[in-house]
DNA sequence: CGGCAAATTGACACATCTCAAAGCCTGTGG
DNA sequence: CCACAGGCTTTGAGATGTGTCAATTTGCCG
């Protein structure tokens, strides 16, 4: 199989692919394998020898604390067209396994093919560096958030920040957009309880922002959402720019 | 100015650098500058032309809300021989400052070098890569942190973290460092009101787990504070390995 | 000595957590 | 087709954590 449309959109919106790096891309061969909920897609490894890029659904970075293996907590969400661990071909490794939250559909791509990108392609290699740094810029707004927002409108920066992602790539359009969580992720991901949580999205039901049911959601007021949330989409940096 | 000597013991603990790029890196031209207290090192700027190295002191990281501009949140410290604002050589610009606490030195670095490194250096421009994704791995701990400890605990991770990167490029030893934060400042870090900041470091002396005084701390009971904080320093990737 | 900014303390309001229970949905087996 | 079981969602009530406001103390610098 061959690399994800979606990842080149990714890129092309960002920045002009020369043909040469174009034609690499599409030359990588891949391995396509599907998860189901809860799945480990990436377990905490030392030594992982690929990377995998999200085709599908949704999955997590998921942490847990030494000596309390019980506890969870979520870093990051990955919609496709995300390269969910790329960071783990220059790291020693993973701190965190990735999880599936929902069907999940991913193309594992091999660390060789990666070393022979970076030795012979450095402006592809500038952009593969770029998309680990939107990861980066992401998991600073979401430190802002945490800090700075109360319960309802953390979880419309969440919202808001999900829609924009997939909408970026086409996989959400009208404002509609599937999210395979239970609020039990949710509150590992916003670091509340799910009761309060449940709070929460009934607080954005109530004002009339959003139509939650099961994993459909449609934000019928993104003004007032983005507002309540604070949310100012620069941090995912989708000009084009020459990088 | 040759580039600091504190960023290629922390690039050599983590990988072997080839005579090749050592000499390149130590023929990397640099504009030292000196800052006070509350100067802004580098401001939100789209078109930044050089990044900066940390030679002397600590900076930050700090994002404002729009519509809020006296909020502030710190999303990164730096210490020396960190590469502050190396992800403003890749993406389009930083969607944040970074602010002088206390008296600090850093080197300047024109971003026509990094791009003729990352031309021509593979395995270098990997290393560079990978030291932007630290800082990434370090932004994950925080969150992590933020979502699983309470403030005596938050703050207690984050004096083991400063301590251990400043001994990790030998800026403190024996359990001691000079902090130059204001308490207003831990509470931007922490995502806490100041007069809570100031209730955890009283609990942390009142435990007997830290000596306080100005920006000075020693740690009393380095075994007591990181169990408290839970603090496993894995995500700061200190191992050598060829990457 | 005086003056400021920061650190500290106390009292009270608000946000969030925990525990417990009830309601709802969905898949399964009879 | 129905009854049931189990997991998720929703709700309530009381405990704990954290924010705000106001005042006092401390430490530094002119």
């Amino acid at each position: 199989m061959a690399i994800t449309e979606y990842f080149i959109r990714f890129l092309q919106r960002r920045d002009t692919l020369a043909p040469r790096d174009l034609d690499r891309l599409r030359a990588v061969r891949t391995q396509h394998v599907s998860f189901g909920p809860g799945d480990v897609i990436v377990p905490t490894d030392r030594s992982a020898k690929r990377s995998c890029m999200m085709l599908k659904g949704l999955s997590a970075r998921s942490h847990t604390l030494v000596g309390r293996p019980k506890e969870r907590v979520i870093t990051a969400l990955h919609v496709p067209g995300d390269f969910v661990d790329l960071h783990g071909f220059v790291l020693a490794g993973l701190e965190h396994s990735v999880i599936a939250t929902g069907h999940v559909e991913v193309e594992f791509i091999d660390h060789s093919e990666l070393t022979e990108i970076t030795e012979n392609f450095p402006h592809l290699t500038r952009l593969l560096w770029m998309a680990t740094l939107i990861d980066a810029a992401v998991h600073r707004q979401w430190l802002v958030a945490a800090a700075s927002l109360r319960s309802s409108a953390h979880l419309a920066h969440l919202l808001c920040e999900i829609y924009t992602r997939l909408n970026a790539v086409g996989a959400a359009s009208d404002y509609k957009f599937a999210l395979s969580l239970l609020q039990r992720e949710l509150a590992d991901i916003l670091g509340y309880s799910p009761i309060h949580v449940n709070r929460a999205v009934r607080d954005l039901r109530d004002r009339g922002l959003i139509r939650w049911s099961g994993a459909d959601i449609t934000i019928l007021d993104w003004q007032g959402l983005s507002t309540l949330a604070r949310f100012d989409p620069s941090y995912l940096d989708m000009e084009r720019q020459s990088r």
